[in-house]
DNA sequence: TAGTGTAGAGAACGTTCGTTCTCGTGCCAA
DNA sequence: TTGGCACGAGAACGAACGTTCTCTACACTA
């Protein structure tokens, strides 16, 4: 097997689990047996766990804003219904088997005040997601983009957590009403 | 030292170190000595750790509500202004020493998968919350209350998660523009 | 005063976990 | 063929943690 097959795996294996169960919840040998991998060579490839951990946080961080990106420009027609159709977008996500809220406030959570690593990447991951709402905002002529987009995220984030600790993805509908308000408001 | 001063000298150090470094940061030997209560009586009062999380985020919820709604109603005078008095409300909060986002999101995302009394208490906490917005949002005359207090809890949520992961407090006056900008289109 | 029960301090126990070490096996170059 | 090398499997190690046990001191009662 190639070390960078090996690396995949095991990354594969690391979402899944620690997205499911939580990172702590999760041991280096039950990584090691779900990515089909010995011990020595998980170790080669990632010195550590917490190396792991924040290697597992951005690559989720690349494949969840390059999923939602691919979703907008393929389901928005109009530049006004770009920010709309991220919201659909989040419902599909939180009625997705397995959701369980956003990995990085989890991580956060978990591991924010332990980990200066998993904070920052947690940090970013919503830096990135108000650049990219403000991309999406700019097209359409407002006064201040970069409020609003910060606005828009914030509904974003609080139908995330609202779905996980609630089960029910119509946060994400609720939110998408706010969301053309605020828009149709600007 | 009465039992009952040991259960609240226990729940207060339970909540001042669970909050800060996460629940599975801090064992009950470190809790044992922030409390200054001996170990035989710490598990006298909770049996067990899980019990102790339970009982500290069971605390923490209702002295939470209590004191958001103590300034909404002092510092609210017309009923219309209730809604933004809670954003003012976490504006303060976001900047006080020590704020670290949402014990309930947090713990979720670090043991709801694992513990079900925690995410049950995370999940009653949002819909108490939930509730007292319909409260809040019901004096105004407007069609659909539990509607548009679901919306108004996105931005609350939204705000607190923001403001933990970025350290800023301005999110909260993010939240109360938009919150107007929902009243005022209702 | 002798006996009894209770509490505090902390040692001890069993488990889990991150990480490293050992051993046996197959492969490749000289 | 043979010597070394890399690898997989899993044992081993050291630390941390939740929980229980032991020992000592002290208060209270008959």
């Amino acid at each position: 097997m190639d070390q960078e097959e090996a690396r995949s795996r095991v990354l594969d294996a690391a979402e899944r689990l620690f997205y499911d169960r939580g990172i702590q919840a999760v041991g280096m040998d039950e990584l090691r047996t779900a990515a089909g991998v010995s011990l020595k060579r998980l170790y080669q490839c990632f010195p550590s766990k917490n190396e792991l951990v924040e290697a597992y946080l951005q690559r989720r961080d690349a494949r969840w804003r390059s999923e939602l990106a691919e979703y907008v420009a393929e389901h928005a027609g109009a530049p006004e219904d770009r920010p709309l159709a991220l919201f659909d977008w989040l419902h599909t996500w939180f009625a997705a088997p397995g959701f369980r809220g956003c990995a990085f406030i989890n991580s956060f959570g978990e591991l924010g005040p332990t980990s200066d690593g998993v904070a920052c990447v947690a940090r970013d991951h919503k830096l990135a997601l108000h650049a990219y709402v403000t991309e999406l905002v700019q097209g359409l002529k407002v006064g201040d983009p970069a409020g609003l987009a910060g606005q828009l995220v914030l509904l974003v984030d609080g139908a995330i957590t609202t779905a996980a600790l609630t089960g029910d993805p119509e946060a994400a509908r609720n939110a998408r009403t706010a969301a053309a308000t605020l828009l149709a408001a600007r």
